[in-house]
DNA sequence: AATGAATGAGCATTCATTCAT
DNA sequence: CATGAATGAATGCTCATTCAT
């Protein structure tokens, strides 16, 4: 869309003058909607903060959906370069919750619940495009940690009688439950405390059941027959 | 003030005439505010459905937001005399987990979502006061079920490492997880398939690990030891 | 307008229960007109503080305008009663001048300043007719000091160069300044003190100035040349 | 923020065009709100007249309270500026107070009367803020009037026995008096004839009785007792 | 006589968006 | 490229007034 005439990069602030705009622009825009959500956020906040004109922003976006659109990509793109790049790299789907677990809260701290609002139920009230992007965004987020969940299930070590969708949707679904109770009550957040219970709580559900407890169980009762049949001995 | 002369009751149309308003807004109040969402759900709109002046309902309710807040709180009491009644009669916290879920699987459906959404996310675009309502009402929501989680670790039926909140967290997190992935993704749900699978995955997370897993391991050492002394005999 | 039905009378609400409902209302409404203005003054807070529904005051008056032109005009009457009959019992135009500004402070500072400024200006923003009413009430008010004027005029008393119209704006102008200022300012206003500086000054205005400083000033240089005369002897 | 490019003043016009704007919108503004007071006086009347639409005027003053305080600020700017210079240019107190006099009713009636109410009697209905900036303009305003009053008191041409407020009250109040019965009854007010006798009046009730009416009202009895011991001799 | 209920007509204010310069 | 200026289209809310009962 924006055109891209890629220039000597100097430092950070790297690109041509529109592409810095572009990105003071998102920054900004992150900022004002994690703070205010869709509808409330305004685009003279933003040219406010920005010390530009509410022009200028038109000038970048077409409008304030696009922006806000634009804003989402932006934040999942961030979480989900880190993702991609690390889960790969642990070894055992125990450490791979425990990594997904962590990382998801700290990523929801960080932008307030602003962010994370907009993404859980707002965008339904702009746009079924909008919607979508999200969702697929979202796979995207989740992909990494589905790949993990589906390679321990084919070597069975997590169970296979539940849909591994089921299983994301369990461990998505708590956290971001946790942080809105938290938030709510402004209750301060231990990560590293709560990524521990959780993601041991959740490890409990996720293990095949006959791997562990049934099996074991088994194993007391044959153990139990044995030992039956040496004291007749 | 309101005179309350009391009349036989025909269905929902019963009460004083001015009774009858009261319910017949908050009907369509429920309706535009679960579609739209808070901010773009607007009283001209509800009118118009109602066929009657916007006025009127500046009559009977002081002001958007307070409108909101009892449309809310009568969607909380529907499902919360049911839970408080219900809850207790069954035993055993496994039944009592898998019919809070597939309950409130079936309330979040059955409302699209939109007011779920509005509880679980716009509330903070609106007001401190309308935080702290929410929080109450869902404190009162979740109650039957804390409670019987509470008795349920108490008697050691589950495990009590962990807090009754995150338990909760787990619980209603997933659902509302599951939920929109499905909405999203416009799929159907098939809500006793899903609340028997999710009862049974969240019932592996639930379960003292002490009293199974854990303990059978060290059951499993012990025999181990055992035979290693028969053996060494 | 009304129909009043004279019946036997009983105590200070006596009349008809029609009469009395007239006499209830503008009472209330003389208060809330007083304390809010016209503009803001409504129906439903003069219903309130009545303890009758708002379509009870329309039963007795048209209109709020015409509420309120009954209103003033029962104040102006409650004033008039008393100057009417007091004025010419009073010897002596500067006694007349000092009870009439003694009386009219009284007057208006017990009606806080309500009443006074929907007289003084708000009356203009709503009606020729109500303006108009106004001026005939103000005028009728005035009456019985400008009388004593006339009366003082003819007899030499005052100054007969200056039209006694000036005179009286002078004043009740003056009255209205005073208490407008104490009142933004929040200065209590004492009333006796007030009402001496201002007859003494308004006095030194109105006296034939040929029957006192000029009139002085020729006798004291006659008496000079008297003298000059004696001592020349 | 705007910046201030100056350009060749060409009449009213002037300035640059968003000044311009401000100009004209404070000049249609003082006009509705003289006419309608500030109640009755609407938003969208004043965009109509302007030929602009509603948002523009808000572009420019953040509330309709905002521009009315403007107006009025303005206004008494206006005539604040002619006084401050004029006043000390005249020497006597007797040429000032003329002077005073007869450029407030020229004020009062080249405005109709209309922000002179406004002043009066509305500020109550809007604010706390609004009265008190009132109450300080008039102040400003009537400071040349009472300066020039102070230094007539302290070199004794003027009465000492009464304060300098109810000086001004006097002449202030009367002044609105009288323009309020003229408006009222529609007659035309002849500013050089009330001006002149206005002063008139009002200079007798200023100067100094004891250095004009007792003075000689006491050297007149001296006289006469001098003249009673002349006889007898 | 009294009123519960309903409303039409308005109002100040907001904001994303456009466009000429 | 940047923006100052302007605005159309809404929106929540108020209130005097009407009328059937």
């Amino acid at each position: 869309m924006t055109k891209k005439i890629l220039t000597l990069r100097r430092g950070a602030t790297a690109g041509t003058r529109s592409e810095r705009r572009v990105r003071e622009i998102l920054h900004i825009a992150r900022e004002v909607f994690a703070e205010k959500g869709f509808e409330k956020a305004t685009t003279s906040e933003m040219a406010q903060r920005l010390g530009v004109s509410e022009a200028t922003i038109f000038t970048y976006f077409g409008s304030k959906r696009e922006l806000c659109m634009e804003v989402i990509k932006g934040w999942y793109e961030g979480m989900n370069k880190d993702l991609e790049q690390e889960v790969p790299l642990i070894t055992g789907i125990r450490a791979q919750l425990h990594f997904v677990i962590r990382k998801h809260l700290k990523y929801l701290l960080e932008e307030g619940t602003g962010l994370c609002s907009l993404v859980l139920s707002e965008g339904r009230n702009i746009d079924e495009e909008f919607m979508s992007l999200i969702a697929d965004l979202k796979r995207q987020y989740t992909a990494p940690f589905m790949h993990a969940l589906a390679v321990a299930r084919d070597s069975g070590q997590i169970r296979s009688d539940i849909p591994l969708r089921l299983m994301r949707d369990m461990v998505y679904g708590s956290m971001e439950h946790i942080l809105w109770g938290r938030i709510v009550t402004n209750h301060a957040v231990d990560i590293d405390l709560v990524a521990n219970q959780l993601s041991d709580v959740l490890w409990s559900a996720l293990i095949s059941p006959d791997r562990s407890v049934e099996r074991l169980m088994q194993f007391r009762s044959e153990v139990a027959d044995a030992l039956q049949r040496i004291k007749e001995e």
